[in-house]
RNA sequence: GGGCGGGUGGUGGAAUUGGUAUACACGACAGACUUAAAAUCUGUUGCCUAUAUAUGGCUUGCGGGUUCAAGUCCCGCCUCGCCCACCA
């Protein structure tokens, strides 16, 4: 009697699998496979949310390769970062060394795992041999003109002394570090990924990827068709321009509003509401964009001024509001308080004019924002709200006073950041030259290792001579470096680029291998990054793509969301909450194969769910059940050749099943069916009902279809049958059509839809047929009697149903 | 406020896309083994009524509809989750 020992067992194979290189990446890919999970970010754990990443993509990994693919599947570290940073800067390290600490741990954890991770193909984003790509990544968009300064109001993060980019401002709270974000003037590093905006959001239907992810890519680009108007102002000569998405309103826009930020406030503010407007302004900035959008009523002030409304040449007044944002369209709107709620509620409370020119609703109540058509507009009276958007607007068109325009909301990408743990900017300021750009072969900018930080958290760059004083690449005068560093995101745009070759010298990736692998046929990752690395790095390959570095304008063709595993409580794990599940407890005591198991057997993968130390000792019992169901030999009683044509038509529908189900990303029933299988053998076994031969070919058949899942007692048990190679270098078992269509199939007899009784009857017989069968046994048992049989319905190889009529 | 998903036994979840609802697993109960417990094994397990394996009834959040037939389609409502949000 054996025993499983799974501790034993998986020692004894992952030595095995590192002495024959049995996970090397093919150089030569005939049939190429490029399954890749997001990186993980070293922050010096790998927690049982990693597993639930890297453990499921492997077994597609390896069922790929069981199908005769070149499989490429390479783990790398996301090695930069603000984390990093702030925990050196805790525990009075330099970053450099706590996260190489981190990446040591973290790749020993891995390993238990038994991925079939290529060890080979590591990609570190702080190291200089790739953040120097990353740098020249940079100045390939600066060339371009698409990486450039601009000064303008940004969101800083005060905890983290740094801006951030839109994506990563959640609820007005630094993502990081759940600060306030302060808005702020400042001059910054940006990625023009605006210019791609339409193509981003057209590309998208070409791509397999969940349609929430597509949806929340759409929502974020934000593409609004409408209006650019020209509001001349009354006794100035500028003009002020609003972005409208219904033009077809015009005749209805009572006052104008534009925000505290914008550019004519000051020179249209007249004397007398000069300290009104200075008061409002003062108070509005000092808020947050949080406190903005919690402020229960709106607030504004008269500027004095007037503007021309060019539909109706009435003067409307100018008001200045924090409800308009600068940031979107020009920071200025035309308010048509009848037809907009916002617009109506500030009317209301300033009194202002409201005029309705869409029929319907009762505007003395609220707005009226739904259909109807067109009033006290003069010419475009009675015209649908889309026929008069396009005839006004060709209206003002004609006089020059307007235009057509698309609005994305989408903004360009702030890639500057005011910390030290990222890779420099590769940018010098001359006196005399101004701003320069280090020349390509000057690469990588090397940022100095060992920093001790200051108490303030400050980037020690700023205080590195060494570092800041440099000669101007062009003039060779003094010049001093750029001191901000990139933007985290900005390395994890390219990276999946550089895998196909990580030891690639002449440039950022081998174009001969990344035409090879690329794009990545299977991308597997958590949702949070839709609208951060997911985007960017759709941006950056466009980018590559226009500019004939690579051959392919999407990265991803395939993307799969896994779901999130939660504590034992329903919660998410946290240290605080004390519920986080440590995978080395588990994975010391049952083994890593059980730990898979269970990820995949708690339910559908894209929706994760609470860890259940319960339920995972069921995985862990049924590893036991198959270990024993193999180990200990079989020994052949009395043969039934029914039972045995039984088993292998059993094994052939449980092959189908798994295929197709893995196939279909869903593991949960791929393994309920090899339960169910089990447990059909184990009797099998106790009977001894068919020859030690066909329980040989049905075990191994079993073992092939079970080794994606659980690769270490696989290789065991396929040891056990008799085989010398290693069970992943197997082909996966073939199917028989013939074998899986059984012979007879149930037919189910119903009486007006319900279910009364049931008979066999031979696969494809006829409906006159089954018919016959089932008034036959209608006679026998009478379930019409109640009443006059009307109508029968057959549905083949399924059911009978009687209609019967009273 | 807008968008996208969900709601099936005591629990996690199945259900070939309109055709036997509750697969598989957990838990629970009963039994075997044991001095005892754990582990293991066997059996029972949607709910209700009941003396019930034999044509009892009910059941997929609630209410209505379409259909021979609805967890699945349509209409209305309740409810939970996620994402976005003063975007003009």
């Amino acid at each position: 009697m054996k025993n499983y020992n799974p501790k034993a067992i998986e020692a004894k194979w992952q030595k095995i699998w590192q002495e024959t290189d049995l996970y090397k990446t093919p150089e030569n890919p005939k049939k190429p496979f490029y399954n890749l999970v997001m990186f993980p970010y070293p922050s010096g754990d790998l927690h049982i949310g990693h597993w639930y990443n890297f453990a499921p993509a492997d077994t597609l990994g390896r069922f790929a390769r069981m199908q005769g693919y070149d499989v490429l599947q390479p783990l790398g570290y996301d090695a930069f970062g603000l984390p990093a940073e702030n925990a050196a800067i805790k525990r009075g390290l330099p970053a450099d060394e706590w996260t190489e600490k981190n990446i040591t741990s973290m790749s020993e954890q891995l390993r238990s795992l038994g991925g079939m991770y290529d060890q080979d193909k590591m990609i570190n984003t702080s190291q200089p041999e790739y953040y120097r790509w990353t740098q020249w990544l940079f100045l390939k968009l600066f060339h371009e003109g698409k990486a450039y300064q601009k000064e303008g109001l940004v969101n800083w993060c005060p905890n983290d002394r740094t801006v951030l980019a839109n994506e990563q401002v959640v609820n007005g709270c630094c993502e990081r570090c759940d600060t306030k974000v302060e808005r702020k003037n400042l001059k910054q590093w940006y990625f023009s990924i605006t210019d791609y905006a339409d193509r981003l959001l057209t590309d998208l239907d070409s791509l397999q990827w969940p349609e929430k992810i597509k949806e929340m890519q759409k929502n974020w680009i934000g593409k609004s068709k409408g209006a650019l108007i020209h509001f001349a102002i009354d006794g100035s000569q500028e003009k002020l321009d609003v972005y409208t998405t219904r033009p077809d309103t015009l005749f209805g826009a009572t006052f104008m509003i534009i925000a505290p930020e914008h550019p004519l406030v000051e020179s249209i503010t007249s004397v007398e509401q000069q300290s009104a407007v200075n008061d409002y302004i003062a108070k509005s900035g000092a808020k947050t964009d949080i406190d903005r959008m919690e402020a229960k009523e709106k607030t504004g002030v008269f500027t004095g001024s007037y503007a021309v409304n060019p539909a109706t040449n009435e003067q409307i007044p100018i008001w200045v509001s924090d409800y308009v944002l600068m940031g979107y369209g020009t920071g200025a709107i035309m308010a048509v308080p009848a037809h907009d709620e916002r617009d109506f509620a500030f009317a209301k409370k300033y009194g202002l004019e409201i005029k309705q020119v869409i029929e319907g609703g009762d505007i003395s109540e609220s707005a009226h924002v739904g259909s109807g058509k067109l009033i006290n507009s003069s010419e475009f009276d009675n015209l649908t709200i889309e026929e008069a958007k396009t005839k006004i607007i060709h209206w003002l068109e004609s006089r020059g006073l307007g235009e057509a325009k698309t609005e994305y909301r989408l903004r360009d990408w702030l890639i500057s950041r005011q910390r030290y743990w990222g890779a420099p900017i590769p940018i010098v300021y001359c006196d005399k030259c101004g701003v320069v750009p280090v020349p390509e072969k000057d690469l990588p900018v090397v940022l100095p290792l060992k920093q001790k930080f200051g108490k303030d958290g400050r980037s020690p760059l700023v205080d590195h001579p060494d570092f800041v004083s440099t000669h101007c690449p062009e003039c060779g005068g003094k010049a001093r470096r750029e001191t901000d560093t990139m933007d985290t995101f900005v390395d994890s745009s390219w990276y999946f680029l550089r895998y196909p070759n990580t030891q690639y010298k002449e440039g950022a990736f081998d174009p001969l291998a990344v035409e090879k692998w690329l794009p990545v046929n299977r991308y597997i990752g958590g949702a949070e990054h839709a609208v951060l690395h997911l985007l960017y790095s759709r941006f950056i390959t466009k980018f590559l793509y226009d500019h004939g570095h690579i051959s392919f304008a999407e990265p991803f063709t395939t993307l799969i969301n896994q779901g999130m595993i939660l504590g034992p409580d329903g919660n998410k794990m946290s240290k605080s909450k004390g519920n986080v599940i440590d995978p080395d407890e588990y994975v010391g005591q049952y083994g890593a194969d059980s730990v898979r198991l269970y990820l995949m057997f708690m339910g559908p993968y894209e929706d994760g769910g609470p860890w259940d130390p319960k339920r995972f000792e069921g995985t862990y019992r049924f590893m036991n059940k198959v270990y024993e169901l193999i180990m200990n030999p079989y020994t052949e009683g009395e043969i039934d050749t029914i039972t045995e044509a039984e088993l292998e038509v059993r094994v052939h529908k449980l092959t189908k099943k798994v295929t197709q189900d893995i196939n279909a990303i869903k593991f949960n029933t791929a393994i309920a069916a090899m339960m169910e299988f089990v447990n059909y053998a184990v009797t099998i076994k106790k009977a001894r009902s068919v020859s030690s031969s066909a329980w040989q070919q049905t075990m191994k058949m079993l073992v092939l279809v079970f080794a994606p899942f659980a690769p270490y007692v696989t290789e065991e048990l396929w040891e056990q049958l008799g085989e010398s190679e290693s069970v992943h270098l197997q082909a996966w078992p073939k199917y028989s059509e013939d074998k899986v269509k059984d012979d007879v199939v149930t037919i189910v007899v119903q009486v007006n839809g319900k279910v009364r009784s049931e008979f066999v009857a031979t696969t494809g017989s006829s409906q006159a047929e089954l018919e016959e069968m089932a008034r036959n046994l209608d006679k026998e048992k009478n379930f019409t009697k109640n009443g006059e049989i009307v109508k029968v319905i057959v549905v083949p190889n399924r059911l009978v149903n009687f209609v019967v009529k009273p």
